[in-house]
DNA sequence: CGCACAAAGTTTAGGTCTAAACATGGGGAA
DNA sequence: TTCCCCATGTTTAGACCTAAACTTTGTGCG
């Protein structure tokens, strides 16, 4: 007896190419579709929880990234991009918003210096850590749907993945 | 001895906030963080294989749905966004986008029905398969930097993972 | 010295999504 | 039958991102 997958998993998707292109490799979308949809459906609860915070994702990588580089809480914007894995002009259009708001403030190094610093405000530095303690002990909760067991080895596996892409695919 | 993590690896993230607030809980980022920068490695990645194809991810997610769905390859907005995870909006975004390719064509029910339907075109469906046979064989090689072994455990664990989310936060 | 190039940022155009306001067709209740 | 409400779609405003063009410095080599 053939059994039918959930309107909603992956697997209904790799039945949809088996039935139409029987011929297509379907196993990656196990893993790679998977992990899309996982990453949307972590995406929107976590659009959801910030805006009841007044906050938003891009804002608050921003913040913690400068947060966690510990005193003086200063960047380039070169650092932020390299670290917040996103490309210069995305950062430049970051730091806009939230120099808009007071939350950073950005310095163009004394004598007319071609290096410029982004640096967390004070508002900027309670803000960004209200969020992250409410953030992360939702999204503990999160994670806790599985047993920890699982847990670990979800994780360990996710760290073998990422370290073999990024060798295969190159850093940016 | 401590170890230092690797600079690009979310242990690098735990650590930073391990050092600068010690008491919230870092044990989510091993697997949100982690899943996020999968996604975005990958996605990166796909958009890079598609543009050298000469298309983009979100019209591919479009023909290739209405592909899976089988003749006479066509359905409504609404069941369009259910199996995409879009909002509506999206949805009549995209067909747009890709209306004005040729590569679907839109039927608002003869009679005047309310009831829209897109449809996948000739060039549309030529065009789907021939990407999907290139992408998923493409795909099919990254995921096999795993160990079949471990691609299978990794799987089974994200299905869980999926399962238990989707049953927690809802659908939408 | 001076110039051309590399490195670092910014700008701009365009794609994509969500959320929320806005249509509109159909069906059911009175 | 008539009217109101709901489900379904579309529109619009605004967030975000990438890619690519552009700007500005600093520098190393003739």
């Amino acid at each position: 007896m053939v059994v039918m997958a959930e309107e909603h998993s992956v697997a209904w998707i790799q039945e949809g190419w088996r039935r139409e292109l029987p011929d297509v490799p379907v196993e990656s979308i196990a893993v790679i579709t998977q992990v899309w949809r996982i990453a949307k459906v972590l995406a929107d609860d976590r659009r959801r929880t910030l805006a009841a915070l007044d906050m938003d994702g891009a804002t608050l990588d921003l913040l913690s990234t400068l947060r966690r580089s510990g005193p003086p809480y200063e960047l380039s914007p070169g650092e932020l991009a390299r670290r917040c894995l996103l490309s210069a002009g995305a950062i430049t259009q970051r730091v806009a918003r939230a120099e808009a708001e007071g939350l950073v403030s950005t310095d163009r190094g004394r004598s007319g210096r071609r290096t410029v610093v982004v640096r967390l405000s004070e508002l900027g530095r309670t803000r960004n850590e209200e969020v992250v303690r409410q953030l992360l002990a939702h999204e503990q909760e999160l994670v806790e749907l599985l047993p920890a067991g699982q847990r670990g080895q979800l994780a360990e596996l996710l760290g073998g993945l990422q370290v073999a892409l990024v060798a295969r695919l190159g850093d940016g």
